[in-house]
DNA sequence: GGAATCATCCAAAGCGCTTTGACTGCCTTA
DNA sequence: TAAGGCAGTCAAAGCGCTTTGGATGATTCC
C-alpha cells in the first residue's frame, strides 16, 4: 500500500493524504480521521526512501565503529550497551540507526562516502584516538557529528560527550593512598586512545600531588583483556618491591587481576586491594549489594542516550553550535580495597 | 555533487553516466574511463535513496535486537561480535546495515513498520525463543529473512544458522563423565532461550545414554552473569551432595564459578572441573597457548559472518529456498578440567 | 547505392513521497 | 453588491537516480 493508492482509495489526492497523516492544518478534521483510520487499517506506511528524498532528511544516523584490521579485530565490548542507550533515543524520535565499521585505514574514504550517499544525517565517531583526522575530516564536508570520547591534541571546537576520565582515576588513585598504598600500579588500555591517556593522566596526577614518582615498573598499557590483566598482575607481584594496589581500566582486566592474586594464595581486598573502572555493562555487572569491586562507575549505555541527544539536536538546530557533555564517574566501595597489609 | 552535475560537467547524459559507472555495455571504453576519472575526482557517490527508490533495492540488511523492556534492558554480550563479522560480509558486496532495538511486546508492529518501510531487502532475526511468533510473521509479510539459531517449536522450514547447541553440550558431559565425575551441574541460561534449551537437552541426553538422572538441585537457570555463576555456585558447593563439575553456558558464569571456587579454598581443575561454552568473543579470550578454561568453541563473529552470507544469497536469488547451516563447536581441552577427586 | 546493422548516446518516464502555487466555493466586510 | 478572506482541496514539480525506447551517425552488406 502506497500513498497513491491510499489515495485513490479514499477519493482523495496524494496531497490532502500526505498532509493529513503529517499534521499539516490545511485539511479538515473530518478528512483527517478518515484517512488516519484509513492508513491504520491498511497499515501504511511511508516509503523511507522516497520520504527522505523528497524531504532531504535521511531520519538515521550512522555509527562508524573502527575496527582494526592487522590481527583478528577486537570488537569493542562497550559498543553493545553504548548502541542500546543511543537507540532509545532514536526510536523515540523515528530515527533509524545505520551501522558501518570500516577498518582504520580506510577511514577518511568511508566518511566520505557515508556524506556523498546521503543516507544519514549525522553520525557519532567512536573510539577516538588523541589525534583524530577524522575530527577535522568531518568538520570539512559538514556532516554533524558527536564524538564519543574526546581527541586530547585536537584544540579546535566540537561536540563530544565523555566521561571524567582523569579525574576518575585520580579519585581513584587517592583513595589508595589514603589506605595507605605506596606501591601503586596502573593496568591501562592502549594510550593511543584517548581515554586511556586521561586516565593516566589522572593517576600520575595523584602521584604528582604528593610529590611522589610513578614506577614505570608498574604501570602497562594495552588491549583490556582478561589475560593481560592476570598475566601483568602476576608479573609486577613478583617483583622485589611488588605493588600492594591495582587501578585498571575495565572489569575484565580486573577479573583477570583477581585470578593473579588467587593463583598466589592471596586475597583481594586484604593482602592485594583493586579498583577498576566499570562502565556498567549489562552482562557484566558488579555484584548486587556490596560491589566485588570497589570501582569508578560510568554508564556507558547512559552516555549512549546523552550522545543521541545532543547529536538529534545538533542536527535538528543546526548553527546552535558544539555542544559538550562531561560526565563525572562515582567512585563505589566494593570489597576488592582495604588498607595496605603492614610491613 | 550529483549525477546531474557530474553530467553537465560531463558534457554527457545522465544516461551515458548512469551506465558508465554501472558497467553496462553500451557505453565507448573511451568514455567510460573519462567518467570514471571525473567521479573518483570529484568524489562523487550515487545518493542511496535515491538509487534504491529506482532499483527497488535497499542495499540495506536490518538486524533487529529484542530488548526486554522489563528491568534494565540486558544487551547481548555476543551482539557486538555477531555484528562485526556479518559487516564484514555487507561491505564487501555493498550493502549497509540498519539496526533496530525493539522491545520484546513490540515485535510484531516493529517487523510490519520495517517492510513497510522499505528501508532494507532482508533482516536477520536475533534471539529466538523456542516458540517464535516473528517467524510466521516474517514468512507472512514476505520479507527475507535469516535467523541466529533456531525455533524448536516451529516446524515451517525457514533460514537459520545456529550451532549444534545439543551436540556440544552432550559432548563436554561426556567429557566430565569420561574424567570420572559423577555429580555434574549445568549453570544454564533462560531457558525460554532456545539456545539454552537445546543445551540442556545435550546435557540430560549425556545422562540418559549412562542410565543417569539428573539431580534437579544441580541445573540453574538464568541470565549469564558472573555474578550468577558466583552465586549458583556457591549455594550448589555447599550442597552435602556437592558437584565437582560444572557445565556453564558461557565465559562470564564460568567465571564467577571460579570465583566461587577459590573463595571455597578450592582448585580449579583440581577440585572441580569446570567446561564453558566459549563464543570467542574478542574481548574475553581463553587464554594464548593452554586454554584456562576447558571449552566447547564457536565463533560468533563466524556466525555472523555465515549468516549474512546466507542472507545475501537468499536476497540475490528468490525462491531459491530455505537455507540453514549447522556449525559445530570444538572441544578444546584446557586447565579448569581434571580427573574427579577420590572419595 | 540503399538497406540493414551496429556502436553510442540521449530525452523522458518513473520510483513514492513532500511541497509549492493555484483553484474552488463560501463567508465576511465595507 | 463587489471585494476580500478563508478553509479545503488538488495538480504538478521536484528530490536523484535507473531504465525504456528511441535517435544519430558510421559501418557493413548485398
Amino acid at each position: 500500500m502506497n500513498l497513491k493508492q491510499l489515495s485513490t482509495l479514499l477519493n482523495l489526492s496524494q496531497t490532502t493524504v500526505s498532509r493529513a497523516l503529517n499534521g499539516y492544518p490545511e485539511v479538515s478534521e473530518d478528512t483527517r480521521i478518515r484517512v488516519q483510520l484509513a492508513a491504520e487499517k491498511h497499515n501504511y506506511r511511508p516509503n523511507t526512501r522516497a520520504k527522505s528524498l523528497a524531504t532531504g532528511r535521511a531520519m538515521a544516523i550512522g555509527h562508524v565503529i573502527p575496527i582494526s584490521s592487522g590481527h583478528e579485530m577486537v570488537s569493542n565490548p562497550i559498543f553493545g550497551d553504548f548502541v542500546s542507550g543511543a537507540s532509545v533515543v532514536y526510536s523515540a524520535q523515528g530515527y533509524d540507526m545505520h551501522l558501518t565499521m570500516v577498518e582504520t585505514d580506510r577511514q577518511e574514504q568511508a566518511y566520505r562516502q557515508i556524506k556523498n550517499r546521503g543516507s544519514v544525517d549525522g553520525i557519532v565517531v567512536h573510539g577516538p584516538r588523541m589525534e583524530d583526522p577524522r575530527i577535522p575530516l568531518l568538520q570539512q564536508i559538514g556532516l554533524p557529528f558527536v564524538v564519543h570520547g574526546r581527541a586530547s591534541k585536537d584544540t579546535s571546537s566540537y561536540s563530544w560527550v565523555d566521561v571524567n576520565n582523569r579525574r576518575a582515576f585520580k579519585r581513584a588513585t587517592d583513595f589508595l593512598f589514603d589506605l595507605g598504598h605506596k606501591r601503586i600500579a596502573l593496568l591501562n588500555g592502549l594510550e593511543n586512545m584517548d581515554f586511556a591517556h586521561r586516565r593516566r593522566q589522572g593517576f600520575e596526577d595523584s602521584f604528582a600531588e604528593r610529590g611522589l614518582q610513578v614506577d614505570p615498573q608498574l604501570m602497562a598499557s594495552q588491549e583490556m583483556t582478561e589475560v593481560f590483566g592476570h598475566d601483568m598482575a602476576k608479573r609486577m607481584l613478583a617483583l622485589p618491591d611488588a605493588p600492594t594496589a591495582f587501578v585498571t581500566s575495565s572489569m575484565v582486566v580486573a577479573i583477570g587481576v583477581r585470578r593473579a592474586i588467587s593463583e598466589l594464595g592471596l586475597v583481594m581486598g586484604r593482602d592485594v586491594s583493586v579498583i577498576t573502572h566499570d562502565d556498567c555493562l549489562s552482562y557484566l555487572q558488579n555484584g548486587p549489594d556490596v560491589p566485588i569491586f570497589t570501582a569508578t562507575r560510568s554508564s556507558v549505555s547512559e552516555a549512549g542516550r546523552k550522545t543521541a541527544d545532543l547529536l538529534l539536536q545538533i542536527i535538528e538546530e543546526p548553527g546552535s553550535g558544539p555542544k559538550t557533555e562531561l560526565l563525572e564517574a562515582e567512585l563505589m566501595v566494593g570489597q576488592s580495597t582495604g588498607p595496605a597489609p603492614l610491613g
